[in-house]
DNA sequence: CAGTCTAGATCGGAATCCGATATAAAGATT
DNA sequence: AATCTTTATATCGGATTCCGATCTAGACTG
């Protein structure tokens, strides 16, 4: 385990959602919302506290900053977000950390007799 | 996705946790406490206030349900637990959606360059 | 007996999430 | 131009969940 990473870990379901939803490209708010819906076929939905709530908290640690607009002709509304490397290592590590468990959990659901401690 | 199931996702991370722990035999309380904290090698420790709330939750949805004793001699205190059917199928499924999204964020990490929206 | 560990359980406070709400710009339609 | 709808940022009170101190007490060890 990394020392550099295991002080964010382990990520809340939300902060988790909003880093998979920066993993491929940079994303406004809006987007990201959209986004993590996507990813989660509506399983997961945040609503607009809980997404700004968490980018605030992303940014102030370092995980996400913001970004360069798009474009000229882009909406000049929108504030994009992107991950930094440092938030590349975090999600990249929960995701490993997660992984790993699930394959132990697995093992143990393929058997179906308990045994016992 | 199945409909009985998804009416119980996503899983909190103390119920995940809890669910996991519980996937390859029968536990009690304080057991569980320490394999949740094996299994995720520290990172994640239940509390006595987060566990038995969290199991009263998952027995009142029946997602678990109290097992006999291991053994006549065992420590007469212990209330053992163990996943219902549904509690495997509903740790099964919250793995199997994870996983996935797991998936397509690798992808995107795999990626260096961010590309616009 | 005293000390330590195991075991179940509660509860107040902190942290996080929910979602209603507000504001307003941009886009589409009439 | 006016109106309606969608996009976009953001706040905040209330609900929910988690934290962890704390309590009780049995089992084990020396």
């Amino acid at each position: 385990m990394h020392p550099l990473t295991s002080q964010f870990l382990p990520l809340s379901p939300a902060a988790l959602h909003i880093l998979m939803a920066l993993a491929g490209e940079d994303r406004h708010g809006y987007a990201i919302m959209r986004e993590v819906a996507r990813q989660s076929d509506g399983q997961c939905r945040l609503g607009p506290g809980t997404l700004y709530d968490n980018l605030k908290r992303l940014l102030d640690k370092g995980l996400v900053a913001e970004s360069a607009k798009a474009s000229d002709d882009d909406d000049p509304r929108r504030r994009y977000y992107r991950l930094t490397n440092l938030g590349r290592q975090v999600l990249a590590a929960e995701i490993a950390r997660l992984e790993e468990m699930f394959r132990e959990a697995k093992l143990g659901l393929a058997g179906t007799k308990p045994r016992r401690a």
